[in-house]
DNA sequence: CTTGACTTCCAAAACGTTTTGGTCTATAGT
DNA sequence: ACTATAGACCAAAACGTTTTGGAAGTCAAG
């Protein structure tokens, strides 16, 4: 069309060295023959992938965690809003996850990462600070280090659990725990026990026990308690999925849910409201939260310093049926 | 080193006019200095993306469909192993999700698409195979078009749910079906009309509602049904997120689910097993068929042709708490 | 000694953009 | 009439690879 390729990218661009008349002609010819430019090619120049990375750690392959695809969901959408892509991958905790972290970083192929299901001392962040290489995580670590997350106040969360379960006259609260090593399930078993503190209950380590997040396990962990001699009134799980299973271990047993035992989750996933009972849990605004730590990590990459880089949300309580002997 | 960029290349992409020495020392140094090439530059020279895109169709921000968080991991994994990215977007289905397969595909961002939830005349596939652009399909389309595709037969799974209804003695069966217009809900709902067909039961249309897909939905329309002069004593949802909904209405009327009614779902959930009582339900290896559709798309990409290309899996009913009146 | 074949290597082009550092023309200022 | 200044445009370099089409060097055969 006789304008050179210059002149092209500058009008599609907007410069101001190229006139209005031309800007218009270009586009709109640009327009009529489908030019879209290639964004391969413009990545490679300005060197940036323009792509955010998020691994998650899975263990089997069955990742269904509902609470995941929402937060995928929340970071994905704003990622698009910002003009980014988000490239997905799972992998379970290890080595190969490490060399999928050391791997997209060294090719190029992403920006910046988000990190979820922080460790208490997490090989990732310590890779990540130590390359200077971009991230925002979900989560906090155990020694503190200075680096930018968003995290729920998890401990703040399963006290208002026990404080709950005390009230409604509970003096044996048993734990379905999670894996120590996570710091999101690190804090809630801080808070069951500080609860309990508040409350003046001793505290039963029998009755503190370590499922796997999934339903299965909050309902094997869930048949062990309710195995014991004597078992406990109230069952607080560390997530709803396996507060789901220790509801189906209970009913199991003919036991009526909320008026025979208690049973209470943490997370608040779209099933926890229609279980049957509902379930009590806290709720925390996690499709919020993926668009927040997306935020973050833009606002990182293209300003260098963001303002607000340490957060902590409260999570709040949510009373269903689960938890409490008289419905209404 | 000493070494031209052209022999780095050859030597670390194997080809065989590089001495086995050279290769060596390459291979060495490079390793030493972590030297991974970039990944941008790779692919805009070989003008391919090495990336698969999907753009999920959702409705609500709410995204979290257990079934989708588990088709996206057998994606994601297979695609991994075979050396691709997975580009995942969410889009609500209408124009902007057209604009968005379109920009993909002219920007060259991706190399193929997957299709999930077929409509019955589906604008993305109609424009995918006037452009020539490679893709897979998770779903048939209703004329029959010539692309390649993985599906459930879920006309005949839904025939199983019925036959199965009926021999525990059901005769006034109720089915909340999904917007008729995503193929396989109209397919579920054939089987179900077929199914009371093969039964000589005629067919009640005031019995079939239409929910959303969510928890929420199967609610809303089974206290619909429940409130009717005179409810059925069985009811099949389009898939298990409503049918865990209608299990909470009829809970909440004081029905025991099983015993006064009978409810079942379609797509084997994780959740379905620890719900209460556990779901019967229809069960499809979604994991693997993310698999399969990601290798089929991979094949068609390098190979140009496959030998399988419309693959339709017979589901199998799984038949647990929900549906039978005497546990055992 | 020459020729051809084979091995090993590499310079330059190409992928499609953006950025840099101009050039050219017209207008205004002196 | 000459010189700045500003506006509109563009050629060439650069981004980091892979591919193409040789160029040397070595060896064996004639």
């Amino acid at each position: 069309m006789g304008k050179s390729v210059t002149t092209v990218s500058r009008a599609l661009n907007d410069y101001d060295d190229v006139s209005a008349d031309t800007k218009a002609l270009i586009r709109h010819v640009a327009e009529e023959m489908g030019y879209t430019p290639n964004i391969l090619a413009q990545r490679l120049r300005k060197r940036r992938a323009d792509t955010i990375g998020l691994i998650l750690p899975t263990f089997g392959p069955r990742f269904s965690d509902p609470f995941f695809s929402e937060f995928i969901a929340g970071i994905g959408n704003q990622a698009a809003e910002l003009g980014f892509d988000l490239l997905v991958s799972t992998r379970p905790p290890g080595d190969k996850e490490m060399l999928a972290y050391q791997a997209n970083i060294r090719g190029q192929r992403v920006d910046g990462f988000i990190l979820v299901r922080t460790r208490r001392r997490d090989a990732r962040i310590a890779y990540m600070l130590e390359a200077g290489f971009p991230f925002v995580a979900f989560g906090r670590t155990e020694n503190h280090q200075a680096f930018p997350f968003v995290d729920e106040d998890g401990e703040y969360g399963m006290r208002m659990i026990v404080r709950h379960l005390t009230q409604e006259g509970h003096g044996r609260l048993a734990f379905i725990a999670a894996p120590d090593d996570l710091m999101f399930a690190h804090h809630r078993l801080q808070g069951f026990r500080a609860g309990l503190r508040e409350a003046g209950i001793p505290i039963e380590e029998a009755l503190v026990v370590q499922g796997d997040l999934s339903e299965k396990g909050g309902y094997e962990q869930a048949r062990r308690l309710l195995d014991r001699p004597s078992p406990p009134t109230a069952i607080a799980a560390c997530n709803d999925l396996m507060a789901l299973g220790a509801i189906s271990a209970a009913r199991e047993r003919g036991l009526v849910v909320g008026r025979d035992i208690a049973i209470t989750g943490f997370d608040d996933i779209p099933m926890a409201e229609h279980s049957s009972p509902p379930l009590t849990t806290v709720h925390q605004p996690i499709y919020q939260i993926g668009q927040m730590v997306c935020q973050m990590l833009v606002g990182l990459l293209q300003g260098g310093e963001i303002e607000q880089d340490h957060i902590i949300l409260k999570p709040s309580l949510v009373i269903r049926q689960s938890s409490i002997a008289e419905p209404r």
